[in-house]
DNA sequence: TTTAGCAATCTTCAAACAAGAGTGCTAATC
DNA sequence: GATTAGCACTCTTGTTTGAAGATTGCTAAA
């Protein structure tokens, strides 16, 4: 870590604190006149060209004020900027939404409106990324018949979390010869569920995707039909990392942000956040860290982000875990949006794993 | 019906085709050198000029060519253009989506691709809407207990649709005094389950929603707080108008139209997107026809959608229909999108009605 | 009824210009 | 040695101007 002096820190951090508000680049003036009365203008110009030259600070054109670089604002998050806590009410506005939420009867909403509230709350767009349920451990798989060849599979993991999946049965070539219409009884769904619970419960959900092959590979007499299934559709049936694990909001927030009154710029970013894979996948290199971590500008080595900073956080249910985030331009208010999600991510982890677990 | 002459169709015809292919104001000359060789630029302004006086073209300032108004395109859509047919790839390219995708567990996640493709095809906006499951009889309902307090409710439609709910049976006010723990029994459960079945299957879920209480109201002996809980809870359990229920894609396409590189108005359109609710209750209102709808700028009386036109198309799942569409700004490809969304519903009601009903 | 011809109108683009903001440098000052 | 006042210089932004081009509406002729 470069080390500064204090004159440059201080003028480091108020040209910053200046052009969060402003969105334009600062002078030498609006620093003395806005934090360092006792020194002249001068002065400030002469940090400013120190500043510039250890790459911190970046000049537009020859006659304009100066912006913070990328390096410029990971020191300001890293050595410069105070916490900015929550005020009571945004706290008591997070707490509202995610009780009335919570005893919604879809999880998935639950999240949705999570990252609705952050948008709200930030001006930024909210993101939401459902928990990783494919590192979840099994506890109990259930089967329940819905129609003659439709089958409700039930996948609690320990956090308490569950999924259901619709499966069709109804592979005419290898399995029931034609004739056996109404192929699934209770009878054999019941004896295959207590066999797939007895080989797979305590593995999770990923594992099994990969070895179910090999663990019912010596399949019992009864039911060999039911097991050759699960193993054919098995990369189906325990894979669940689908886009729709990803809840954007407030893309409207993003927009009005001024560096994103460039239409091209704005179109890419845009292009980048409709492919939720390539957001999806940004997310999870990301979320390797505990606790809150900032990603600004270049540090994101996606083109499209360059000009955007991602602030997120992890959350538990349980020995579940999701992240949870926002995206903005560079400029932002990284004081207070890192608090707000660390804020978001304890709620989640107080409300969801006491309502999951409970 | 307001009746034109000949040349006056001819001339509107000639420029609504080449303002979509142009998008911008379209001249005398244009149209002669494109359609109307046998008659002088002379002849198409005099008719351009009737043309005006009677609503169908504006001219944006006097030196301008001319564009099609709401009502241009109106006529041009029920009495001028001619469908275009889907290209054999186009066609080829939906079935193969659709077949790659019906296969997945997630009902969910296939109308999402579905908007996707719609997308891909159009360069606009792509729309799917969930059917509105609502409408739906009940078929069967399924309790499954989850854990100590937790209940999986399975509700199959007639259609071959299902929707599970996870419902939290812990009030501990006035149920179990507190000492029963483990609350609910399997027995009862399958008691409550037997009865609640008796009494509203056949009955849609709205009606379900709406008159739970007077159809349980005396409730027998047994099982008693279960019968509440459905009661209290039926507002929360029967229903199923979430904005989860909308699936919009492609947002980057329809910023690239050049209408709008206007940056206040695409951050309206977009804000009104962001808020699904109004949405959802703009498909609501359009969907009562059958067939495919558009609905033409102002025709769509929401001021956010005043420069986009809305095509939708119903689609349906054994009795059970949802709505399917695209958004863009009016000047489009009405002739070829209205193919697009009439195939897309058609496919969906073969496959989706196959696959849910067979 | 159609058309040729033409003046009139409006946009668009580039060039030129003025005003303003902010810097970097130099020399004086604390 | 650090700080600052003063000032020339640079670059942006907004405005004005003018020329070129597009298209129309009108009139009079075919």
């Amino acid at each position: 870590m470069e080390t500064l002096s204090q004159r440059e820190r201080d003028v480091l951090q108020s040209l910053i604190q200046i052009h969060i508000a402003m969105a334009v680049p600062v002078s030498s003036q609006a620093i003395c006149r806005r934090h360092l009365f006792e020194v002249s203008p001068a002065t400030v110009r002469n940090t400013m060209m120190d500043l510039e030259k250890k790459g911190f600070l970046h000049q537009p054109h020859t006659s304009a004020g100066r912006e913070p670089t990328d390096k410029g604002y990971r020191y300001y998050v890293d050595s410069l900027m105070k916490r900015e806590a929550l005020t009571s009410e945004e706290k008591q506005l997070l707490r509202d939404k995610f009780h009335s939420h919570l005893k919604d009867r879809d999880t998935e909403y639950v999240f949705n409106e999570i990252s609705r509230t952050i948008a709200q709350l930030s001006h930024q767009l909210g993101i939401v990324l459902f928990p990783r349920f494919e590192e979840g451990i099994l506890q109990k798989l259930e089967l329940v018949p819905l129609d003659r060849k439709r089958v409700l599979v039930i996948i609690t993991v320990t956090s308490g979390l569950i999924k259901t999946i619709t499966v069709e049965i109804n592979r005419p070539s290898k399995f029931s010869n034609g004739k056996n219409k109404s192929f699934i009884s209770r009878k054999k769904l019941k004896e295959a569920c207590q066999l797939l619970n007895e080989r797979l419960s305590g593995l999770s959900i990923k594992e099994i995707r990969q070895s179910i092959q090999r663990r019912l590979g010596y399949s019992p007499q009864r039911a060999p039909e039911l097991f050759d299934f699960f193993i054919e559709e098995a990369n189906t049936i325990f894979r669940f990392n689908s886009p729709r694990e990803l809840f954007l909001e407030g893309r409207t927030n993003i927009m009005l942000q001024p560096e994103f009154e460039d239409h091209h710029r704005l179109a890419q970013l845009m292009e980048f956040l409709d492919k939720r894979e390539s957001v999806i996948s940004l997310l999870n290199r990301q979320a390797r860290k505990q606790g809150v971590v900032v990603s600004i500008g270049s540090e994101n080595a996606l083109s499209q982000m360059q000009t955007c900073s991602l602030v997120t956080s992890t959350y538990n249910i349980g020995d579940l875990w999701g992240t949870v985030g926002m995206i903005g331009p560079t400029r932002m208010r990284y004081s207070k949006y890192i608090s707000l999600l660390e804020y978001t991510a304890k709620l989640m982890n107080e409300l969801l794993t006491e309502y999951y677990l409970a």
